[in-house]
DNA sequence: TATCAATTGTGATATAGGTCACAGGTAGGG
DNA sequence: CCCTACCTGTGACCTATATCACAATTGATA
């Protein structure tokens, strides 16, 4: 089970005994496909490091409409940040797509990690800056490109999610509906 | 000139001689309306700390059409955050909508001063964190509102826009043609 | 195997928003 | 003060995409 220090070596090093005391701050959970780790308006205790399996960070608009804001695979960190940052209630759900096992880590103990590792804080910087690259990027292919574009860009970024997830949920990604995006390759 | 310091210690507090160490990291420039601080395929030397302006972050996409990705006013952080980290080109522009007075650091020195002082790196994060979760916000907004709601949730968040900028500005960022932008409030 | 639910393709139609064209207004520089 | 450049509103028309409806397909379960 050694994904979190694989992960986490990609950016700093640990000796066995840091990555040992590291590894305590962590709980692992496994959830069944369909199962919500998050749901709209419940507290947030986690944030969750993605061992293996599928998420979706998902939000239900007041029309019913589910929008999908990020798959969450292996090595994946999610949460809905806002609310477990400031310890309110969750405006997204975070919800398997297939069976899935994942790392908890609560807020006292993710702040208490940074305080015993700095260079945690460190990882944990590369990945939020990461991460708003990646927003960035989302939101420049929603301003500037048609929905197509966009479909054939995810399909070269990760040709692995066809095989993964349904067409009604790509849909929902790239801000489609899912008989348009049926048209696209027929 | 403690825009700076009162910013930094909304976070961690700090002591005159750290605030002067820290301050030490930076250098005070000053652009006129129109000037860039990076253009699309130059270098990105510097992020950019905004203590009077305002300052658009912005893509011209192949068919010359331009697209907002940020206003960063008074207290915003800014740069081509995927190509100042990874020494890379540029794919975006920052550039003054208003006369504008930044502070620059390099990457150099940011790595230099988040070792010197790793409160400074859990402040970035803070930061990174933040930027990110506003990143999924105007996501959402564009996944899930039309074109009228997303401009008066602007205009309700920011109401000091619509005095500072153009509406030609509002609809690059709102991802609307002016013409329909005009349409909304007539 | 039989059955029920979820997924997918496809036609017909509706609509938000884009594009083009033009005209009046506004502002800054010489 | 004038001139040029930019900004803004508005009409006419066009296109991408949504919505609705239905049928075919697949998959899971008893």
């Amino acid at each position: 089970m050694d994904e979190l220090r694989r992960h986490i070596e990609e950016i700093i090093s640990l000796t066995d005994l840091e990555f040992s005391t590291i590894n305590g701050f962590f709980t692992s959970k496994s959830y069944k496909k369909g199962a919500y780790l998050i749901q709209q308006g419940d507290r947030v205790p986690f944030t969750f490091f993605v061992v293996s399996g599928l998420l979706k960070l998902i939000y239900r608009d007041a029309s019913g409409k589910e929008h999908i804001l990020s798959f969450a695979m292996e090595d994946w960190w999610e949460t809905d940040y806002y609310a477990f940052y400031h310890e309110g209630r969750a405006t997204m759900s975070l919800k398997c797509l297939e069976d899935t096992q994942v790392l908890c880590i609560g807020l006292e103990d993710y702040h208490r990690l940074c305080a015993a590792f700095p260079r945690m804080e460190h990882f944990f910087l590369q990945k939020a800056t990461s991460g708003h690259i990646a927003s960035q990027q989302r939101i420049l292919s929603l301003l500037g490109s048609s929905a197509e574009e966009r479909y054939s860009m995810l399909l070269k970024r990760y040709p692995s999610l066809m095989q993964r997830v349904s067409k009604s949920q790509l849909a929902a990604y790239l801000g489609v509906s899912r008989e348009t995006l049926s048209r696209f390759y027929s």
